[in-house]
DNA sequence: TCTCAAAGGAAAATTATTTTCCAATAAAGG
DNA sequence: CCTTTATTGGAAAATAATTTTCCTTTGAGA
């Protein structure tokens, strides 16, 4: 709870009961939509407006605390923004994990082929977790 | 022409006008939006519905034809599938350009990290391009 | 050619996201 | 603690994005 606080007044955010209560889903997840955020909003704010949730997710996204994983044919997700990782997504059960894998020499030669400064990147994978195959 | 007409038989799609633009448009772009396909297309096809670009669109992604490549902070754009590629966005010009990288090694760890099947993969850097630095 | 399943277009419907406006409130200062 | 004030949350409307419906037209095989 604390924490959560604190990581809000990090990047200017006021610390309302609605925002403390996003980032900590967001946290839990790991990855959530907008809509399971406001299902899971629902029950502890009855009155909470979608607005209030794409209000606060953009400006979270504006801030640098939140980014948004956009993966081909699944609605976005969100996720704090921590170490650069990648997303494993199941094909089956629509699972999202992340995982750490260097991926410095792949970037390090698309920046020499490309001649980019590169700065970010999202690398998305997708195939049949252990679960499901 | 008559090339972009095979392609469309191919993939069990009949080959009308508007499918042949499309799909030329695609091809000669690279990369291109909803909101410019439907742009360039009505200089040809005057009275073309933007009804009819999203369930062609559609149609061709699950015929296998087309892919969407989602991109963080804009607009989604579409390509012809082809030989595994990553996308290069810039950060200043908002080009998009495919480069080939190997990324077998990438993908190899990742399998063998998360124990996952891995069928696709989805790879985007963002950067400022030589033109733009 | 003829036939007909498939496609195109107009308009409505749906879904997603943003904006507006005003009452409520977190946080800083006394 | 208790004000003060800029910021936020919520309701509703507005806007944007995408899909569906329904009916007319048409590509492609017989």
């Amino acid at each position: 709870m604390i924490e959560t606080t604190e990581l809000l007044k990090e990047y200017q955010l006021k610390a309302t009961p609605q925002r403390i209560k996003i980032v900590s889903m967001v946290d839990e997840h790991g990855h959530i939509s907008i809509e399971d955020l406001y299902k899971e909003m629902l029950q502890e704010f009855p009155s909470v407006s979608l607005a209030t949730i794409y209000k606060n997710i953009n400006q979270m996204i504006e801030s640098g605390l939140i980014q948004e994983v956009k993966i081909p044919k699944t609605k976005s997700v969100f996720e704090l923004i921590k170490e650069p990782h990648l997303h494993m997504v199941c094909d089956k059960c629509g699972k999202i994990e992340d995982i750490s894998v260097g991926t410095d020499k792949v970037i390090e030669e698309a920046q020499r082929l490309s001649g980019y400064k590169i700065k970010e990147s999202f690398i998305t994978l997708r195939g049949t977790c252990p679960d499901c195959a």
